[in-house]
DNA sequence: TGGTGATCATAC
DNA sequence: GTATGATCACCA
């Protein structure tokens, strides 16, 4: 990661006092505040705007497997935003666990503690308007309301389940209400050691888990109506 | 046209 | 390869 030249946030009240700060702002602002360069459009540099979100806010966690405000446990989440202010993609948890995880409880996995406590920074994402341009939204932080757990938690032990039994490659987006699992990798010849049918270790691609637009879209309704 | 499956950049 | 950051692009 990119060294950053915002320190840290010291408290949950100074990261969101920052992140108001910048609402409103176009990523043209952003981006020559820290002397970086735009590019033309996302297609060769998908994370861009994750990124400069996270060095703009003094995040620390850089590629580690921790919440990106380690000293708060708080996750940056970028949301992109269509035209009609609700989101345009699904948002990515992180890696699914297909070794050793025999054991590994809810409150334990990565999707829990990435979870328990983000904060959402929408990003205009018409298409219509160019990079540069594109405006930064209202921030917020949020944690599951009890509900949203229980469906959370239901949706990852069911995966979990599937793939201690063998079944990841029977595993389509389709499934699951808040969560969904699809491939995360560079391209589909990346393989990693996975479980298979007859419970051997078997080479597969890499999948994360993803949150559901409908589900992040309830999230903002909350918030905003 | 939106969701699923595929893909892009980068650090280590 | 595995982790971070995600969006692209095709097809039902």
């Amino acid at each position: 990661m990119t060294i950053s030249l915002i320190p840290k946030p010291e408290s949950e009240n100074e990261l969101i006092t920052r992140a108001l700060a910048l609402s409103g702002k176009n990523l043209s602002q952003l981006a020559t505040d820290i002397h970086w360069p735009i590019p033309e459009n996302l297609n060769h540099n998908k994370g861009w705007i994750g990124q400069l979100i996270e060095v703009c806010l003094g995040a620390t966690a850089g590629n580690l497997s921790e919440p990106d405000f380690q000293n708060l446990g708080i996750e940056l989440k970028t949301i992109p935003l269509n035209s009609r202010h609700t989101p345009k993609e699904t948002t990515y948890v992180c890696v699914v666990p297909l070794l050793n995880h025999t054991g590994l409880q809810w409150q334990d996995s990565c999707v829990y503690k990435k979870l328990k406590r983000v904060l959402w920074v929408p990003i205009e994402a018409d298409p219509a308007v160019i990079l540069s341009e594109r405006k930064v939204g209202h921030a917020f932080l949020w944690s599951p309301t009890a509900d949203d757990m229980e469906i959370l938690q239901s949706d990852w032990e069911e995966f979990m389940e599937l793939i201690s039994l063998g079944q990841v490659e029977s595993i389509t987006a389709h499934q699951g209400e808040y969560l969904q699992i699809r491939p995360k990798a560079a391209n589909a010849s990346v393989i990693t050691t996975g479980i298979g049918q007859d419970g051997l270790r078997k080479q597969t691609l890499p999948r994360g888990f993803y949150l559901r637009t409908l589900f992040t879209k309830q999230i903002l309704q909350n918030i905003f109506s």
